[in-house]
DNA sequence: ACGTCCATCACGCATTCGCGGGATGATGCG
DNA sequence: CGCATCATCCCGCGAATGCGTGATGGACGT
């Protein structure tokens, strides 16, 4: 424990020269304490274990052994409340995309100035990601595309319903129940549905609704 | 058609007075021109139908009739390579979230000086998605809830594998053929299945298993 | 007024499923 | 070496399902 009122950070990066470059602008910033520094993902993930959970942890892509990447599932199942920060030395979307996929906080350029990481670190604990305008993008297109319900099977009203029951495990009796139908009148419907689907089992399409979202 | 290099604007905003001073504020402004302004979502989808799609077009949530949101996928449905920019007075988190996951390309608020919303325009152009940090921290929050969904029922590899196979919709038959075993077998398994999930249907384990990532 | 779509209900039959039993060998662990 | 777990296999029964076929009434557009 140190300073009640310091924000704990901890830095991931190989390079000793930078590292410790940044690990001087965090100590010189009145409120902050850089209370570990690492080479390498794996020695952070054994501190994790033994120390107290730092508020933010800056984190290289770009490591010896396991990645920046990789280590950011690893890092959060350790210290769930910990903001993860992703240093780049240059805008590789890819990557940066798929930190963010695996939980990353936000990212900052390594070429940013002193203030703006600063600026970044007091913005992610206020609950702001940051994030420029083109990864902002590429987020928002992987959101449309992962809730794609542009595929129109055409389902009318009854069958939607229908389908989203049967996406529930019920049975035709019960979804004959719940929507006060005939089992026989359930059976149509499912039989449109699947004709619809292009499928011949229940299990067929309850996967087709669930995987295109169209319940 | 108006000049050959003008970027097409649309409008879609119920309060007049302010519609008039955005159209005002786009049409000074060298390379935009402002060629419809709606009040209502309804007759912007109407006149999608007959006229030129715009490259942009700015969305007040706050409708009447339709609310902005909903508007999003009809819209895009039109006008698929049309950026779709949302006007809010106010941060309202969760529609903006809403509005994102239907298809929205940023968003601005009202209160924006007429240079940030120039700015803001041409990023959308640009490729990049006018988002502050608040609204990037709550999509990466919704991106990390959404993907590590990992809820282990301790399904053998066995089990993993039938699952896999029931929600690609074959039937016991069919998995048994493809893993090489007795019906019998993957029948064991399959209960074994329900009973780990707690379902009694191949629709609910089906639906727990996409939900859930299972597989 | 006519056709089309939809929702509703019905019967029959072969197949599939859910689930109650029980059994064997392989493997890993204390 | 027991003990537990897992993957594999088997039987049988009643219920649920898939699918062909057919029918009726209402809504809607032209």
């Amino acid at each position: 424990m140190k300073s009640t009122s310091n924000i704990s950070i901890w830095l991931i990066e190989d390079n000793a020269t930078f590292r410790r470059t940044i690990a001087r602008t965090i100590a010189k910033q009145p409120g902050f304490s850089c209370d570990g520094d690492f080479g390498r993902a794996e020695d952070a993930l054994a501190a994790l274990k033994t120390q107290a959970k730092p508020a933010i942890i800056l984190l290289d892509v770009g490591l010896p052994g396991m990645s920046g990447i990789e280590a950011i599932p690893q890092l959060r199942a350790l210290a769930p409340d910990t903001a993860m920060l992703i240093l780049t030395v240059f805008e590789d979307e890819e990557k940066i995309v798929a930190a963010i996929c695996a939980g990353a906080s936000g990212y900052l350029l390594k070429t940013a100035p002193a203030e703006e990481l600063i600026r970044a670190m007091r913005d992610v604990l206020a609950g702001c990601a940051p994030m420029n305008g083109r990864i902002a993008r590429r987020v928002l297109e992987m959101f449309s595309k992962l809730s794609p319900r542009r595929n129109d099977y055409h389902l009318t009203e009854r069958e939607k319903a229908v389908l989203q029951q049967m996406t529930e495990g019920f049975i035709k009796k019960e979804i004959a129940d719940h929507l006060a139908l005939s089992v026989h009148t359930v059976d149509t419907h499912l039989r449109n549905i699947y004709a619809k689907l292009q499928v011949n089992t229940r299990t067929g399409a309850v996967s087709k609704a669930l995987k295109e979202g169209l319940v």
